[in-house]
DNA sequence: GACTTTTGACCTGCT
DNA sequence: TAGCAGGTCAAAAGT
């Protein structure tokens, strides 16, 4: 696809801009860093231990990366491994490592791999995207916005 | 050897 | 119109 490299090189940063108008991604921001792991191991504990590969139990591709000017942080594209899931999620982290913002898009329309631990969580039915733990945020974040609406 | 990540380039939408 | 910014692709490199 790539052929001749025009001049047209622009990876760059100008002015402030706030794309955010468009994009039916789930804003997920920055609820993480307010409970943080450290919360007091409360039902963290067990989720630390599925979090080496992604978050949350799905297998994701990360297929780009981008420094938005908005934030200081880079903002990572990823994108469900899964043979018909259509599901991608925007990923911003901190140098810390500490998400600041994680954006879905998308439903699964699968089951979570990794099923080896007999049952757990299997959220089959409507498949609630992640909102596992969006569920907090919702209330806290989503609900108040919609309000001021 | 297969899969994932990295990274630069390209495409598209918006102002 | 052109320029900018976000989003995506794909080849190469890494695990
Ligand atoms: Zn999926």
């Amino acid at each position: 696809m790539e052929l001749s490299k025009s001049p047209k090189k622009q990876d760059g940063l100008s002015s402030d801009h706030n794309a955010n108008g468009r994009s039916e991604f789930n804003t997920v921001q920055s609820f993480m860093q307010n409970n943080d792991h450290r919360n007091n191991g409360n039902q963290y504990n067990q989720s630390i231990r599925e979090q080496k590969r992604s978050d949350d139990g799905y297998n994701w591709r990360k297929y780009g990366q981008k420094q938005v000017k908005g934030s200081e942080n880079p903002r990572s594209y990823y994108k469900c491994t899964y043979p018909n899931c259509p599901t991608k999620k925007k990923v911003e982290r901190s140098l810390d490592g500490q998400i600041t913002e994680i954006v879905y898009k998308g439903n699964h329309n699968h089951p979570k791999p990794q099923s080896t631990k007999s049952s757990s969580t299997a959220i089959c039915p409507l498949w609630l995207s992640n909102l596992t733990i969006h569920k907090q945020m919702k209330s806290q974040i989503i609900n108040p916005m919609l309000q001021m609406a």
